[in-house]
DNA sequence: CTGATCGCTTGATAATTGTCAAGCCGCGCC
DNA sequence: GGCGCGGCTTGACAATTATCAAGCGATCAG
């Protein structure tokens, strides 16, 4: 464990608080590791050994059952995930995977729980930390379960185009058939959406989606602060 | 506030750690309250004034978007809800309403943020009920995301089936309806679905369900523990 | 350059789910 | 009892979504 590490830990809001010998504590045992792409980091039937800290490149959680699979949502750094297992000593209940080469932070779960019963500061973080996740799941559920395939790919557009700065043009940051199975459709699906939206001033070249009519497409997306904002 | 109301409040799990000077604090100003069927008792983009624990009855957590709604989950007495909202300081992000005639206590949120800064049993439990919440909620979007509705169907069957202590006779502790609308269905849906079930041994007769071949409903069913488990 | 692979798209078709309309049935009320 | 209401069911139909198959085009290794 460097000291370049404990920075990139501390500059978490979930750690910013903790006392120091407890960060120290807590990273014994830690380790900053390389993945490449398409490597499974834990499925969810595993039992819950680290917490992880998402440095570098990007990360899918899924779920699986029968013989489907399904995207439950994108890690992007610097974030942790799993930290509602870690801290409930169980198992993942979701699988991971690397989408590119990642460089990702592990830390003992038994070390995470014990900086939980010694460090207020950090107890404190952790309630915030997991109402956020509790709330982002809240919404992910709403959202599939209020909104037909069209209507959820209408609004991850206008979120997108938020995000990168309500130019009009926004780039996909993942495949299309991962942004398929986040959005709760099969990749074909999702082909026959962007085309459903044609009419509304959208317009796909490659990974790159042009909005000429945010006013209609909004129309038809009806977004809602509570799905869409965070 | 009287004592009997106090001691349901230390009875549940989230509260048992607390210092008592801490609990007697945090219940100023709380009120216990009764409801008749069918009332709303908060709309999902109100700010968040009360933690509620439901004592009697029982309430129906719903979210709406478009023209649609859907059920989020249900309370059953003792518990708890609307946590993670007291906690952040936003709003419910759910509304609720009752379904039957129902008691509940209502303890100001800020009482509860106060109780949470200022006793260390208390965040603990908290971290725990929060995960538990997230783990259910992810729980019910796997539901939702990896099966079709006459599996949700079937589930809920098993899991009825072997919380009412495996009789092979299922009493629906809902109304047909609202069953439907938690398993992300239309009524007439969940008629023609539980109409699919008849060649796995599935008998309807008004809220009464007998499951005769529970083996069979399995092989359907693909229960998986990550999912139907709690 | 050539061939192979992979992601994406498109078409045809099927399965799933929702909508609208009508009717049934049990229950409470007068 | 007779009536009306609400929940549930059923049928016919439409919309949504998935599946299977084929083909396109970019990328990459040989």
């Amino acid at each position: 464990m460097r000291d370049s590490e404990k920075m990139i830990v501390r500059s978490l809001p979930l750690f910013a608080d903790m006392a120091e010998d407890h960060l120290d504590e807590m990273l014994l045992g830690s380790f900053l590791q390389r993945f490449p792409a398409t490597v499974v980091l834990f499925s969810e039937s595993d039992h819950t050994d680290f917490l992880h800290v998402l440095v570098d490149g990007q990360v899918e959680l899924y779920a699986s059952a029968n013989n489907r699979e399904g995207t439950m949502t994108l890690i992007k750094p610097v974030a942790t995930f799993v930290l509602a297992s870690a801290l409930t000593d169980g198992v993942y209940q979701m699988s991971a995977r690397t989408l590119e080469s990642s460089q990702i932070l592990m830390i003992p779960a038994e070390n995470v729980r014990t900086a939980m019963k010694k460090d207020r500061g950090f107890a404190q973080k952790s309630v915030l930390e997991l109402a956020a996740c509790y709330h982002g799941v809240v919404r992910a559920y709403k959202n599939i379960k209020l909104r037909t395939a069209v209507e959820r790919l209408a609004n991850y557009i206008l979120v997108q185009n938020r995000r990168q700065g309500d130019t009009g043009v926004i780039k996909l940051p993942i495949e299309k058939r991962t942004l398929a199975s986040m959005l709760g459709m099969t990749p074909e699906n999702l082909s026959r959406a962007f085309a459903t939206l044609k009419p509304y001033g959208i317009k796909v070249d490659g990974a790159e989606v042009r909005l000429e009519k945010p006013e209609d497409l909004e129309t038809l997306a009806k977004p809602s602060a509570l799905i869409d904002t965070h």
